[in-house]
DNA sequence: GTCGCCCTTC
């Protein structure tokens, strides 16, 4: 970590911009009163529904053509009868089979309109969202497909959707490139584009993805196939998922290809910008994530708190307190309201290795006094920060708070800190009494608890408790890390304790494979 | 409709 080095004037410019007026009245803005539904309507349609339900509930040889036509075709040329109707009440239909027969009534008995074959696109896309529906119905919507083709009625977006994402959970990933590319371009529209778009991505098709979305931003500007916000959403959800860390696209190329987007107009959302920046930051890439979010800014970007914590988090590790006021006034200014975390990590950052603990606490009561809850968190940040200056006894202070007074209770991280911190500062007593502190809590002490308590038990040369705690720690199936066997091997062995040593090693891996059964069981 | 929920403490 790095030791930030600002004058006293800087903190009190910052605590300024924290509590500006601006900040505090933001903070404890009330969400704005939900608004009344908008009135429901009602029409015939729905009558003509219902009606038509009825007369189609019995067996498909038995239908009465002569009552559905007068209903469904009641002038000629039928112009109230939008396609949307025939969609309705097909869609309503128990089965794709069923459907299929009700279409057949249909291409009989429909009077010749320019309106027709809209109403069999349509009529055909509910029989594809039934299919989609039922068992087995990707062999059926293969089958369907075809039927379609023989009956030379073209498929809507929906439908033709529908069959992509059948091939795509079908993992027929070549017929989805036939079909994608049998398609008339009217109906390959931005959405059936988004939707391919999934698909390709999730089969591993990356390049042909991208290419799809070139395709997209080389089309005319008024063509119905640009780019969306779906579209950003669809690639970048991909590119940035949890558990990716740069193995399908470098961050410098997923950063380019957010630059593209913003060029050619879609801001991707705010939610993906903030993984991408919050990502850069991690891997210390902050000059980078910097760069991005001014340009996203000037392309009229909104950004949420937590991108804008994610940045002072990077740069508050670089220790570029400059660019921290910078990024603090640019909340004011675009309105981002700050929040409990943003007040955590300048308690922890900007308080310390400068000592500054007054300003620390300053924050803490401006936070509180603007309706802002400390969270288990802030009480970390601001305990560390008095225990890296070297004042644990203070630091103890706010815990005896803590447990107190408020409806916050210590979690294993802030034991640590203290645990840690007093161990540093020869309290292995105290230490040991917050270790049973924690015990009677019910707070469970992690690998990070016990290398804490080790290091402090062996500066003390304390053998009893440390063998207590080593079978506490077997017992709990807390599994050591190299940390933990680093520390005991070195005192036992210098101390002729092997045999001890050993039998903490057998009995951690009994407990660790009991708990790996256990884990697995669940 | 398609995507899926980033930020602070050991």
């Amino acid at each position: 970590m790095s030791i930030i080095t600002v004058s006293a004037s800087k903190h009190s410019n910052l605590l300024r911009l924290l509590t500006s007026h601006t900040f505090l009245r933001r903070l404890s803005t009330e969400p704005p009163e939900p608004q009344p539904p908008p009135q429901q309507k009602t029409s015939n349609h729905n009558s003509i529904i219902t009606e038509a339900l009825q007369l189609l509930q019995t067996p498909g040889n038995e239908w009465n053509t002569t009552q559905l036509n007068q209903l469904l075709f009641p002038d000629s040329p039928p112009s109230s009868s939008s396609p949307r109707l025939f969609y309705q009440i097909t869609r309503r239909l128990p089965s794709s089979s069923q459907a299929l027969k009700f279409l057949n009534y249909l291409q009989n008995n429909s009077p010749s309109s320019p309106d027709t074959q809209s109403l069999l696109s349509y009529t055909f896309q509910a029989i594809f969202e039934l299919a989609f529906c039922e068992p087995e119905s990707n062999a059926n919507l293969s089958r369907l497909y075809k039927t379609s083709k023989e009956l030379n009625i073209p498929l809507t977006v929906n439908a033709a959707s529908f069959l992509l994402r059948a091939y795509g959970r079908s993992e027929l990933v070549e017929e989805s490139f036939i079909l994608f590319n049998d398609l008339d371009p009217s109906v390959k529209t931005t959405y059936l584009r988004n939707v391919w778009l999934s698909i390709l991505l999730r089969s591993g098709r990356v390049k042909d993805a991208l290419k799809v979305i070139d395709e997209m931003f080389e089309s005319n500007e008024d063509s119905n196939c640009r780019p969306n916000d779906a579209t950003g959403d669809v690639l970048f959800s991909f590119l940035l998922k949890r558990e990716r860390n740069g193995e399908i696209l470098s961050e410098d190329e997923i950063v380019n290809l957010v630059l593209k987007f913003g060029d050619h107009g879609v801001l991707i959302s705010s939610f993906w910008m903030g993984r991408l920046i919050t990502r850069l930051c991690r891997n210390r890439k902050t000059n980078r994530a910097w760069d991005l979010f001014t340009e996203m800014i000037k392309l009229g970007a909104v950004l949420e708190s937590a991108t804008c914590n994610s940045l002072l988090t990077g740069l508050a590790r670089e220790g570029n307190f400059n660019r921290m006021n910078e990024l603090m006034a640019k909340m004011v200014e675009m309105d981002i309201q700050p929040n409990v975390v943003t007040f955590g990590i300048l308690i922890n950052h900007m308080c310390n290795k400068t000592g500054d603990l007054k300003f620390a606490q300053k924050v803490m009561r401006k936070m509180i006094k603007a309706g802002v809850v400390p969270t288990v968190a802030t009480y970390g940040a601001l305990i560390n920060a008095y225990c890296l200056n070297g004042n644990v006894n203070e630091a103890m202070e706010i815990f005896k708070d803590m447990k107190a007074a408020s409806k916050v209770p210590p979690n294993t991280v802030i034991y640590n800190i203290l645990i840690d911190s007093l161990c540093k500062n020869n309290k292995v007593k105290s230490a040991v009494s917050l270790m049973e502190d924690m015990k009677i809590r019910g707070v469970t002490p992690n690998t990070t608890t016990y290398n804490a308590i080790f290091k402090g038990l062996r500066d003390e040369k304390d053998l009893e408790k440390v063998f207590e705690f080593m079978d506490r720690m077997i017992e709990h199936a807390c599994n050591p890390d190299y940390i933990t066997m680093e520390i005991l091997t070195e005192w036992l062995s210098a101390v002729g304790e092997i045999e001890r040593l050993k039998k903490f090693v057998a009995g951690c891996e009994v407990s660790g494979s009991s708990a790996q059964k256990a884990s697995a069981r669940t």
